[in-house]
RNA sequence: GGCCUGUUGGUGCAGCGGUUUAGCAUAUCUCCCUGUCACGGAGAAGAUCGCGGGUUCGAAUCCCGCACAGGUCGCCA
């Protein structure tokens, strides 16, 4: 090594021995005579002093450093003369007296700062990907990320679990998202596709017998990028066989919180984690990813409202339509501009309008509410009676504002529910230090797509009916309960998992049901098929995703601040320059002619 | 594909129709400095204000189009 000790490591006890630290200059202050370096490395800084009068020749050196330049020094710890401490620092008690000195490597002035956690454009840090993961913010991410993963690794391993690789190149099958393809040369026109998850290829584990697999796995999928979203990402790929779903999730639960006490002891979990079935958790927070760390839950006014004179809510009752509202704690004195701006908020998810209740203007009872004192453009086709009703069933005091939502029931949910995350938001609800976990639970087995006129699987085809709705899977899908269980934390989905099918008869059903035909069944699913006509087990797992879960604990609004390498919103590999053209020799070697369209 | 936001020296920001010769901080370069730690001091260099059109006597500033980026809807079993 070129090194005898790290940055981080220098403490009182080593002063008077002789180290040789290597790194890269943080910064260098430069006194004429006397010169400091702070010297980083992966583990810390080091504060080194160049004196003419130690070494003539390493100060000379000393004068020609830059930021970032690679140095390799020896020196003497010493302890810093009293008064020049600096507490700021972990090694601030000590320095290195530098007597030889060499420079391994010159650096260009970097493009952004390095030494100061200041935002710069992620352009440019995607860029040079290799110096901004050189930045404090980066590198503690990429800890973080480390620990979650070699903590994850040994809770499962004591449990039993085997760790397996699943290949890469795979079939493409349909349903779900878009496959990356990867074209074959040995069989001209015909693909490999990389796995969105290794779906049926854990299942295929526990036909083999392995019981309990997990996996750090890479996921590709071809969808447009979000802030949680990627091209690629990393799922803790869990399979286990002979459990039932409170297995999983008593597993699931243990692994969260002793990971949260081991690599974020600073942070707040609620245990035991708190059940919600999907059909509630749409119904008071509009999405099957509730923020639990805050309330303001959305409640039906339907009937109440509906008794009203306002035209805008007869229509939509007598349209089928429901009314739902929430409570906006003390923003009763919110201004035109504001609910203008939350008006057009809702109306941008497919609502037609926000509806507003002023609750006077001084804290109080609800009771107190005075009609004089209501501001609402539906007050004077409502009763005060109608209004304090519903005042009370959304627990408003006065002072409050009540924000309504009314139209087709799927619109109302998401509109409001979007625009309690957005009020939680904007009145600072949430707990920051909070880690609200839960599990939804009771998903439908099946969805109904408006838009192609089919029942589409709610999680994906592999799921397990409750046995007692087998029976009307053809002939009411959409009340078929699904043994399917999310975990959600703080507004994000964490983790998606299922009990699965384990006999062929049911899988194919379901595939038939989904609009196959046998022979379709036969060429997407047939090698799978008939895996399981050999003694499957029943079988299930989850699947949390690392990158949402490292994203969380750090802290970070985009998964891409917890991915060394990632892509920008629109799929490009920023330093590398990926996707790019390739040579015609490659193409012709995958039997493939580009289409000019 | 839709909607919203942004684009000003290397980086971060200000300027939002007229003494602006585009300002500030920091980085960079030169010189000075023996106890600094975001060292300090003096000086220098560095920008056709994302691109293209238009309005105007006059545009970084207003309008239109485009590009790029971020957020989001659609999409994401």
């Amino acid at each position: 090594m070129l090194k005898t000790h790290y940055c981080g490591e220098l403490k009182k006890g080593l002063v008077g021995s002789k180290v040789t630290l290597a790194g890269w200059v943080d910064r260098r202050r430069d006194h004429g005579d006397l010169i400091f370096i702070d010297l980083r490395d992966r583990t810390g800084i080091a504060q080194v002093v160049f004196n003419p009068q130690i070494s003539k020749k390493s100060h000379a050196v000393a004068e020609q450093m830059r930021s970032e330049y690679v140095l390799k020094v020896t020196g003497e710890v010493s302890l810093r003369p009293s008064g020049t401490e600096n507490l700021k620092l972990p090694s601030g008690a000590i320095e290195v007296i530098a007597d030889e000195v060499e420079i391994l490597n010159t650096s260009k002035t970097p493009p952004f700062y390095i030494n100061e956690d200041t935002e710069v454009d992620e352009n440019v840090r995607l860029k040079y990907r290799y110096l901004d993961l050189r930045r404090e913010r980066m590198l503690k991410n990429l800890i973080l990320r480390d620990n979650v993963v070699k903590f994850v690794r040994d809770f499962l391993h004591d449990k039993g679990f085997l760790e397996i690789e699943t290949p890469i190149l795979i079939k493409s099958t349909p349903e779900g998202a878009r496959d990356y393809l990867v074209p074959s040369r040995l069989y001209p026109g015909q693909f490999y596709a990389l796995p969105q998850s290794p779906q049926q290829l854990k299942q295929l584990l526990m036909v083999a017998g392995v019981e309990k697999y997990f996996q750090i796995a890479k996921c590709f999928r071809d969808e447009d990028s979000r802030a949680d979203r990627q091209p690629e990402h990393t799922q803790l790929d869990i399979e286990m066989s002979f459990v039932e779903e409170e297995d999983i999730l008593k597993l699931m639960e243990e692994l969260f919180t002793g990971l949260i006490e081991k690599v974020k002891p600073d942070k707040r979990v609620i245990k035991p984690f708190p059940r919600i079935n999907y059909k509630d958790a749409l119904e008071k927070y509009g999405s099957d990813k509730p923020d639990l760390r805050f309330g303001m839950e959305m409640r039906d006014l339907t009937d109440i409202a509906g008794q009203s004179e306002f035209s805008v809510f007869k229509k939509v009752v007598a349209d089928g339509g429901k009314i739902k509202g929430i409570c906006a704690q003390g923003c009763a004195d919110y201004t035109r501009s504001q609910l203008e701006e939350l008006n057009k908020f809702v109306q941008s998810y497919g609502a037609g309008g926000l509806l507003t209740f002023a609750l006077g203007s001084a804290p109080g009872d609800i009771n107190n509410l005075t009609s004089d004192t209501v501001k609402s453009v539906a007050a004077k086709y409502m009763t005060l009676e109608q209004i304090k009703e519903i005042g009370q069933r959304l627990d408003a005091k006065l002072g409050d504002l009540i924000l309504v939502v009314a139209g087709k029931p799927k619109v109302v949910d998401k509109a409001l529910g979007e625009l309690r995350r957005e009020m939680g938001q904007r009145l600072k609800l949430a707990d920051p230090n909070l880690l609200a976990f839960a599990f939804i639970v009771n998903f439908p087995l099946f969805t109904w797509n408006e838009e192609t006129k089919h029942w589409e699987p709610e999680h994906h085809p592999f799921v397990w009916p409750w046995p007692e709705d087998v029976s009307i899977l053809e002939k009411n899908p959409g009340k078929v309960r699904a043994h399917c269980y999310d975990i959600v934390c703080n507004g994000f989905e964490l983790a998606s998992g299922s009990i699965r099918i384990h006999t062929p008869e049911l899988q194919r059903r379901i595939f038939r049901f989904l609009g196959y035909s046998d022979a379709e069944i036969e060429e997407k699913f047939g090698g799978f098929l008939g895996a399981f006509e050999y003694g499957a087990p029943p079988h299930g797992g989850i699947a949390p995703g690392i990158d949402r879960l490292v994203m969380i604990l750090a802290g970070e609004s985009t998964i891409r601040e917890v991915m060394a390498f990632p892509k920008n919103q629109n799929a490009v590999d920023l330093m590398l320059e990926a996707p790019s053209v390739v040579r015609e020799e490659q193409l012709k070697e995958l039997h493939i002619r580009l289409r000019d369209d």
